[in-house]
DNA sequence: ACTTTATATTAGCCATGTCTAAACATTATT
DNA sequence: AATAATGTTTAGACATGGCTAATATAAAGT
């Protein structure tokens, strides 16, 4: 059994790679200073769960890899079940699953996926790695890149960002709506889109956090 | 927000309380060894937890026993949660909320309460204190201590081994099910006990284990 | 009262995981 | 090519929460 710091370090390496991350980059996305980061990473990389070039970047070896999809199938499961059980809204899973995450038992992960049906995506539509760390679903594209007036299914929203994810629920952006791309703005890459009979526009930061498909 | 280390000793002492504690008893309860001990109970006195006189014991004062009853009002619900929703047995509930119940905040906790009808009782009987620190159903006496020859309801089975719960499992013995004590073995105090049709013997230990009413 | 025994405490060590300040590499700039 | 800016690492401190070994206290037996 890994240490909650740890599996954050391999979680936050999984969502960063699989590039090499810098350890500025690993710093400020757990919060911590980058020194402490370093001394970490040395650690990590002593027990085998990543790989590091110093003063390039550490990325995760496979052993560190499966580690953090077991993390990430926790999160995930834990998400989906909290909006089953209790109907907690999308924009409080997140915070809710990161810290249970750390204190589920391969038994209860077990009987909730289970409960669930097996499930291959959360509440956000992000993909639920499998028991030995399958991973599906992974052709869905970011809105900010998808083409024109074709009819696009929304399949994935963000999970960590309680703003952006009200901000999307309150104009009907949510995995399994459909909606389509009129217009893109040339200059600042905004989008102008038609959910059913209304239009808005999104920016293309928060475009290119939204995943679609061109299926059903 | 108190460690997870914090917590235990709080709980612990809740549980072997409300006496002086000490500290040989709770190192052994907590699977610690007794320096330890020391070194935490004077921490947790400096922090207005806990009351302690040297070499005699020590004890909650108000602030630590209502952090212990919130730490056990997470455990009981949420033993409550897993049993309700993934139908999990008496026997693994324990376990699993051991580990959760530091990681559930206050916004789960309602929230899990208010899906269960704010329960004041778990699956094992035990009561669930309020989100204040009220307890109720403080009335059940030790099936070992109770009259022969009348009915008794079982109200309380202990949550903390799984063996003795399978046991009682086996033998059909968990809360709200109805018997009667035939005859007390005047030597070791063992029990003859009636339940629906069968009699069973119920060692004295396990008898001080189990919690009855007269009610119903 | 004195000594044995059981229990508690202190002292000091260690791993974990954070921090700050200082030294060191790498990259970009002139 | 030399220097400035940026990013990384090292060194050393600190809190937490364990441990062992040595010491102190209280309780019990003689």
């Amino acid at each position: 059994m890994y240490s909650v710091a740890i599996e954050d370090y391999l979680k936050s390496l999984w969502k960063l790679g699989p590039k090499d991350v810098g350890t500025q980059e690993l710093a400020s996305y757990l919060e911590i200073k980058p020194a402490s980061v370093t001394k970490m990473v040395l650690r990590l990389t002593e027990m085998g769960l990543v790989d590091h070039t110093p003063y390039k970047g550490a990325s995760l070896t496979r052993k560190g890899e499966l580690e953090a999809l077991s993390v990430v199938r926790r999160h995930r499961l834990l998400e989906s079940f909290l909006s089953q059980t209790l109907g907690l809204g999308r924009d409080q899973l997140h915070a809710e699953a990161e810290k249970l995450e750390h204190a589920l038992s391969k038994n209860l992960e077990c009987a909730i996926a289970e409960y669930l049906g097996n499930p291959t995506r959360d509440p956000h539509g992000h993909p639920i790695p499998g028991p030995n760390g399958e991973l599906y679903n992974e052709t869905d594209l970011p809105l900010s890149d998808s083409p024109i007036n074709m009819a696009l299914t929304v399949m994935q929203v963000p999970d960590n960002d309680s703003n952006i994810l009200s901000w999307l629920e309150n104009n009907g952006i949510h995995p399994g709506i459909k909606l389509k791309i009129i217009s893109r703005d040339d200059f600042d890459g905004g989008l102008n889109v038609k959910i059913g009979d209304s239009k808005i526009r999104i920016s293309s930061s928060i475009a290119s956090l939204v995943k679609i498909s061109f299926e059903e």
